[in-house]
DNA sequence: ACTGCATATGTCGCCTGACGGTATATCTAG
DNA sequence: CTAGATATACCGTCAGGCGACATATGCAGT
């Protein structure tokens, strides 16, 4: 899973968002590091839907606009748990790997 | 930066090494969760190579057989420090809102 | 002698998924 | 009346990871 998918189920994780408020919310969550595009967010939403990580809670229309509203599922949770655990150890594994003393030749250049 | 790359990286942190070691090595750093293809592998070198993130600091001939030695450069090694930190945030974000309580509807199914 | 495994490097084509660009539509503010 | 925010959606491209395959040596077991 690459870091948009990541943030998506991130964004999801405290309560269920709307497409726009996703984009938003990414770009919080990432310090404004990620500013997704809407080709990523709406084929993510499909993709994620597909594989039963999210699903759709609302279908609501607001000032004439079709408003839909997507939340985790248990699976998506599960899923989101793994992956952050994973992230957590192997950014572990690297900056301990970078704290170690080299070899000579280690690096250069 | 996807997880293959970011372990290749890593396992370059503490000392150069080989192609062959480099499939072992992010093996033993994942804890044997990812068995790396030689086809990603050596796509992952070349492209490494042309970014400048690692260099070939070696080319010896052990029983007839070419080996080919990589290691970080100092670019290699700013971005693979950059991306561990990037990382964890994501992972301390993620862990963050799994652990805060949720609204009704937050997620079902 | 033969088989299979570990060591070792490399190519090729497929497919997933992220991305930029574009289209559409409404409401609000200036 | 224009610009920007809100909101959903399609499409073509491209990077990158993956499986399969190719090649070659050395060593251990049968």
């Amino acid at each position: 899973m690459q870091e948009p998918t990541l943030l998506l189920l991130t964004a999801l994780a405290d309560a269920p968002r709307h497409g726009y408020a996703l984009l938003q919310e990414v770009a919080t969550i990432s310090g404004g590091r990620v500013k997704m595009r809407t080709g990523t967010l709406y084929g993510a939403l499909d993709r994620l839907l597909g594989q039963g990580l999210i699903h759709v809670v609302g279908e609501e229309i607001v000032d004439g606009r079709a408003r839909r509203t997507y939340a985790l599922t248990h699976s998506g949770r599960e899923i989101l748990t793994a992956e952050a655990e994973r992230l957590r150890t192997v950014a572990a594994e690297a900056e301990r790997r970078l704290s170690m003393p080299r070899l000579r030749g280690a690096y250069s250049t």
